[in-house]
DNA sequence: CCTTAATAGTTGCATAGCTAACTTATTTTG
DNA sequence: CAAAATAAGTTAGCTATGCAACTATTAAGG
């Protein structure tokens, strides 16, 4: 009943699309989250965690807590800046590091696969979109 | 930098939704899921708890907890099913059919505001898109 | 019939997300 | 330069969600 509704249908896709790259990520023994934060880790070390949750659209509690997670699995490390006593900068490890290119790999491998079921011009087209909504809300 | 994933953009377009709603719905002591919840109920009733649930998109756990929130509300009644003793109807109470028209025009104000925002046709393209990426999913 | 299947709903346990309020460190400013 | 404002990060408390496993009830099959 609700076929007309922006929000109903994201969150619904969302709960979706986050059964999806669940299983793509359970090899890693990493959930959805924790993986796409840990890709920003390694794509943009050494970052601070403000621009974590900025790049992640996400608040600064849930970055912390993320962090907490990946610094629990020995994936990121906490580093105190010389700079400025109230930042800290966050590193992958190398155990994360030697994980990079096939994480990044088992969610290419879903997008892929998606792609390939909706069509390739659609699949973009609507992840542009996304995009342009997101950004018309700031 | 996952301009291009299917899965950040809707699930981050998720969480920035979830503030516009949950600020239209605040009047009414609701949440947005607490609110599209009693919708379902106001509009279908009586219905099923299992019958909620796939109209919603969520599980029957999550559906059983919702409706134990909207009961606590007194909002709505569970009703053991006469046919079928492990059936129960869910049915509004008379508080929350006084609240029906104005909750759907909280809802409805939101999308007009996005719409004129977004232009009206456009929003309507991408709710049918996302419609069929959920569809082509299940 | 009686045993086995399936179904409706619930409970336990876990994750991710938010806001508000707090601590500590740095900047601004009067 | 001391007081006030701002900023980074954390903590507390809450909601929504899922899966797995459970109870109770009904349906199916031999």
């Amino acid at each position: 009943m609700f076929e007309q509704c922006l929000y109903f249908n994201t969150t619904s896709l969302a709960r979706q699309l986050e059964r999806e790259w669940t299983a793509a990520f359970k090899p890693f023994g990493l959930t959805p989250s924790q993986a796409f934060m840990l890709r920003v880790v390694l794509d943009k070390a050494p970052l601070l965690q403000s621009e974590l949750a900025m790049e992640m659209n996400i608040s600064r509690p849930t970055a912390t807590r993320g962090l907490d997670g990946l610094e629990r699995l020995g994936l990121v490390k906490r580093v105190a800046s010389e700079r400025d006593g109230r930042e800290q900068g966050i590193h992958p490890t190398k155990k994360a590091s030697d994980m990079k290119d096939a994480i990044n790999a088992a969610s290419g491998a879903v997008t892929k696969r998606l792609k390939k079921e909706l069509g390739s011009d659609h699949f973009e087209e609507v992840v542009g979109q996304l995009r342009g909504i997101s950004s018309a809300l700031k």
